[in-house]
DNA sequence: TTTAGGG
DNA sequence: CCCTAAA
């Protein structure tokens, strides 16, 4: 079961492990959305506290904002750790989590938010609202290092209280709790006798006294990165939790452990694919959450939370939602686009002349299952090389193909690659694979024919450089069907002739 | 921004 | 189909 709390510019997310035990999952401070504030505030007036449960939606209180941080968690176990330092000790680490877990870095990666001024109201209000809880204790000690220069990260933190910290020493200085190790694990499911330790570092400024900006977006991105680029990048407030799965409690941060696995950013694929399976099956049950949240095995887990500052000047006048996580909301304009071509693609007619897509969403949402290619629109493709060229591959998506919002410029070219690699391989095995081929894919020898002659009058840009010379000597004579030394060439070419 | 090339 | 370098 997880708790949506938000208070003014700050929302958390809580599970509660037991009755008396609550993690924070994630912190996120709103800072300066521009909308008006009394507005915000009276939209978040009536989501004080609200639970859910996990496998329903949460009920966000400013639909734009919360929405789109449900999705990073539905599955809450990867991000057992909150800004402020909270640490999760039943973090799960699976294979499938962890790559989960890419992608969620991918998601936060570029939120950035601009300055980290504090609203340092709520953080009482959060304190005394979670003191009870007893998750601070899972700190055993705050360390202080090196100020992060330009770090503007406010934690509104319970944690102080059990690192000895109080509240008010942290009020208006600077504070970074380098390294937390932890070294015990509350999962009480913990049969594999693991232990899990922590790591926090990071650099904190809590001033309340300042006032909140504006013209700030979002304080908190997560950024699950390597720690090292953490020392790189100055301009960044960072709190970097880690947790790993070892056999013994380490007694302090090893960056090394750190170093063992980097979490790169997921590719523009595997974002895609996340956001489509995430799209067809619902968020988890709370039984299986819950069972996850048991499990303590649990892989490195940095999450980097850094602060960026933003030149203010950035107009997000009405654009509050698509400040705050971009990619999701790219994802949820791709996901609506695919869906509409789904549709499509049932009615496998290849005059696809429906609503002409517009040119920007039809870029991002290609299909991770590549989309055949239907015999009538192969023709289309040969007729449009016949007719502009090969190489001109925006013309002849423009003029023939403009009514397929798949079929970028690069799939007719890499369609055409195919078919040139395709023919020639017909042509020199022959009949006897021909029929084979014809079993396997239905191309036409006509077709075949086709794109052979083309190839001939419009040569892949590659061949003609290499292995013009050798065709025309030998193949000049005949440039009917069966032009061997063409295909030859070409596959030639294909061979990485250098 | 488009194309070529490689994966 | 994806990614990237080069134009």
């Amino acid at each position: 079961m997880y708790m949506y709390f938000t208070s003014e510019n700050h929302m958390y997310i809580y599970v509660d492990i037991n009755e008396n035990k609550m993690i924070k999952l994630m912190h996120i401070e709103i800072v300066g959305h521009e909308m008006d504030r009394e507005e915000y505030l009276r939209k978040c007036s009536n989501m004080k506290c609200q639970r859910v449960q996990v496998d329903e939606s949460f009920v966000p209180a400013l639909q734009d904002e919360v929405m789109e941080v449900e999705h990073l968690l539905a599955e809450p176990r990867n991000v057992h750790a909150s800004l402020d330092g909270s640490l999760d000790s039943h973090t799960t680490l699976n294979d499938k989590d962890d790559l989960e877990l890419e992608v969620l870095d991918g998601l936060l990666d570029d939120v950035e938010i601009d300055d980290l001024e504090g609203t340092g109201g709520f953080a009482g209000a959060c304190e005394e609202y979670f003191l009870d809880f007893g998750f601070a204790d899972k700190f055993e000690e705050v360390l202080g290092s090196g100020p992060f220069e330009g770090s503007l990260l406010q934690i509104s933190s319970s944690e102080s209280h059990s690192s000895g910290l109080s509240g008010s020493s942290i009020v208006g200085g600077v504070l970074e709790s380098t390294k937390v190790p932890i070294a015990k694990s509350e999962c009480k499911n913990d049969s594999l006798d693991e232990t899990i330790t922590y790591e926090a570092h990071g650099a904190f400024r809590n001033n309340p006294s300042q006032p909140s900006k504006v013209n700030c977006r979002y304080n908190i991105s997560l950024d699950i990165q390597h720690l090292q680029e953490l020392d790189n990048n100055s301009h960044l407030a960072a709190g970097i939790l880690t947790c790993k799965k070892g056999k013994g409690p380490v007694e302090k941060g090893q960056p090394a452990v750190l170093r063992e696995k980097r979490f790169r950013k997921p590719t523009q694929r595997y974002i895609e694919e996340f956001s489509n399976s995430r799209s067809k099956e619902k968020a988890p049950t709370a039984v299986t959450k819950t069972e996850h949240l048991s499990d303590s095995s649990c892989d490195v887990l940095h999450i980097r939370i850094k602060a960026l500052k933003k030149s203010p000047s950035e107009k997000s006048s009405n654009e509050n939602s698509d400040v705050m996580l971009p990619e999701l909301q790219v994802r949820k304009r791709r996901l609506e686009k695919e869906k509409l071509e789904y549709d499509k693609e049932l009615f496998p007619s290849e005059s696809e002349d429906e609503c002409s897509t517009s040119k920007r969403s039809r870029r991002k949402d290609r299909r991770k299952h590549q989309k055949m290619w239907t015999l009538p629109e192969v023709l289309k493709l040969v007729e449009g090389i016949s007719e502009y060229g090969v190489g001109r591959w925006t013309d002849i998506k423009r003029f023939l193909f403009s009514s397929s919002s798949y079929r970028t410029p690069i799939d007719l070219r890499d369609k055409w690659r195919n078919l040139l690699r395709a023919s020639s391989a017909q042509k020199t095995s022959r009949e006897a694979e021909q029929n084979d081929e014809l079993a396997l894919r239905p191309l036409p020898f006509n077709v075949v024919h086709r794109v052979r002659e083309l190839a001939k009058i419009h040569p892949y840009p590659r061949q003609r450089g290499s292995k013009r010379l050798r065709v025309s000597q030998a193949g000049s004579s005949i440039i009917a069907k069966d032009s061997p030394p063409l295909s030859l060439s070409k596959r030639n070419v294909r061979r990485k002739f250098t």
